[in-house]
DNA sequence: GCCCTATGTGAAAGAGACTAACATTAATGT
DNA sequence: ACATTAATGTTAGTCTCTTTCACATAGGGC
């Protein structure tokens, strides 16, 4: 039944003809590997639904294996925790950067680019946010968490600089509330009930800029 | 008021004498018992964290006498989150009912008793949102929940009876979103890093105020 | 080649979800 | 009243998953 020779979509093949990935014992990188098989598996079964055995045996290994590379299976989310806020961080600098012209049209970006990470990193979202993971007991979690913050935080308070904190700081929690409620209720289908025929994407992009150009008109 | 007979910590008092609410074979209400347990141990240890065997342990019957009133553990949460739904619901109207004159007043309001029923009542929010029911095999569940968000299209709509189907949908998502984003974010306290030293629900209120207000100038 | 250590394995303990067979009480009908 | 039946609890046991432990294997530095 198990397929010890199976590494998943087994990716290496750099060289020329694919050498049996015929797996002698050691795996070779069995915690990436693992982190993937994990990740397959949260896609179809959501967090909860996450079996440690099920991901090393995925992965073609014992049981046993993974705990050589993460403590416990609360380690191996926060691994996958770090990892997706650090990509997360990532795209929304880069979404930061797009109009930097237009402060309104990049907080819209932005705020795009969050829910549009939510839809192609469901599983790396779904941990990140729902996976129970103290961002105190992990500073691997916290600290591309927080930077993420900060740049979203950044971009809201670019368009009011002048303003008081208080107003401030309302305006990034509107903003942050709107984008994360959007993009999770997205997630879980809820949002099926209000849809029209638009699309998501569309439908995203058009509430969000009926909530942020007001921001602007102040 | 829920008490019907004390029955959660109940020792047995091996000695004679006593005649201490000692439970009987039959508990009498262990339905509602196992649901206030239940709802107690996620309190503390969160969804994820609930094992239906505390739960029985804390009511004081045997692991097994769950499964007389719930097929299994996930029909104990689809049980508090139909209950959930249906107390939601019925906070979302009587907000609603408040401010009749002003629409906008009333949908602050409404925003407001979202964020205030997630305070309250954490638990069943959590098992709401977070439990991971399917409303489509739990009809209890769906009813209330749509009924709810039925209350909360309204007061938008009510805001916009003319606009568009499309803008009127994109309010409603970005209102939902806003509101619902606010009150997870809040839960898992990830908004203590943007708030100052305003009580949460003083930032709600400004929050929502601030971008709600803008829909009726439309 | 040899040793050290990283990495993987099987076996087993412990906990939780669930089931089956049996026990006790509450309800109901006559 | 009393017997029958339906509800509701209990004990014991199975299954799966998490985690640990002692042991096996391999790779790299010397």
């Amino acid at each position: 039944m198990t397929d010890r020779t199976n590494h998943l979509p087994t990716k290496p093949a750099p060289g020329k003809a694919a050498r049996p990935p015929k797996r002698a014992y050691h795996h070779g990188d069995l915690r990436a590997a693992l982190m993937r098989a994990a990740l397959a598996l949260i896609a179809e079964h959501g967090v909860k639904g996450l079996a440690l055995s099920d991901a090393a045996r995925l992965a073609g290994v014992s049981v046993a294996a993974p705990y050589r590379h993460f403590k416990d299976k609360e380690d191996l989310l926060a691994e996958i925790a770090a990892e997706g806020f650090a990509l997360f961080r990532d795209a929304l600098a880069v979404a930061s950067q797009k109009s930097q012209g237009d402060k309104v049209k990049g907080l819209a970006e932005m705020g795009a680019a969050y829910v549009e990470f939510a839809v192609q990193h469901r599983s790396h979202f779904k941990v990140m946010w729902e996976g129970g993971i103290s961002k105190a007991e992990y500073p691997k979690v916290e600290q591309p968490a927080y930077q993420a913050f900060l740049l979203l935080r950044q971009a809201v308070i670019g368009l009011l600089p002048k303003a008081k904190p208080e107003r401030q700081q309302a305006l990034v929690s509107a903003a942050w509330s709107l984008v994360h409620g959007y993009a999770t209720l997205m997630l879980e289908h809820e949002l099926d009930v209000v849809a029209g025929a638009q699309s998501d994407m569309k439908q995203l992009r058009q509430s969000i800029h009926l909530l942020l150009d007001q921001f602007a008109a102040k």
